[in-house]
DNA sequence: TATTTATGTAATCAAATACTTACATAAAAT
DNA sequence: ATTTTATGTAAGTATTTGATTACATAAATA
């Protein structure tokens, strides 16, 4: 019955962004994360939430905590959606090139 | 006086990642979008306003005409902040290594 | 000049977000 | 058994979001 969560959605927060970096380096539980932010527990509880049901992160049980790990996978399919876009900052004709190109084509036409 | 706008906030948005995937392969207009959803004009004019706003997208105006172009330099950031955690997913200790990993170490602390 | 076309903008509105405080529960420590 | 600790959940609220329809404007076209 877990609610399912956009991936992008979920990183739209700057806050979710911050607990994703904390958590990249160690698995923490919520009241260690919590003490990172100027914002109420259950606040943090609740990005947490959003972030468990996007599958960004997995909770684990341990005694009384719950540590929250990242997981690798779904934070790649971002990258996977930046794929596509890839290759236009890659290319010789990337930024400034391609503005300028995009000048000229559209002067050119019609 | 434009307002600035969150690139992760501006991406979060379903149909405004279709403007991006349409118009990374060629700049086009704004009704020329608008045919792409089925959704009003004036709904896509503000998504593209969201995207302009974010930086993601930049317009240009050919006679009465507005065209929106990719901006690719921008998508990069989303790809730069992605960069702190292409390791956990690049790295031998990926997915299930990493996860049978924490959980090893969990179960040795304290 | 009158009309069509491409677009902007305003007013609305329902739903979702991002918080808060207050209370509930379950495991650990006393 | 009682208390403390780590956390969940509910209720309330202000703000933001994502959409709509109706009207405004400016460039191209007849």
């Amino acid at each position: 019955m877990e609610k399912r969560r956009d991936v992008f959605q979920a990183i739209a927060d700057p806050t979710r962004r911050e607990i994703l970096c904390l958590i990249a380096k160690e698995p923490l539980n919520l009241n260690s994360i919590a003490e990172n932010f100027d914002m109420s527990r259950p606040a943090i509880s609740q990005h947490i939430k959003v972030l468990d049901e996007s599958g960004l992160v997995a909770m684990r049980k341990k005694g009384r905590q719950r540590f929250c790990h990242i997981r690798p996978q779904k934070m790649k399919e971002v990258d996977r959606w930046l794929e596509q876009f890839r290759q236009l900052w890659e290319d010789r004709f990337s930024q400034l090139d391609q503005v300028l190109n995009n000048l000229k084509n559209q002067d050119n036409e019609e």
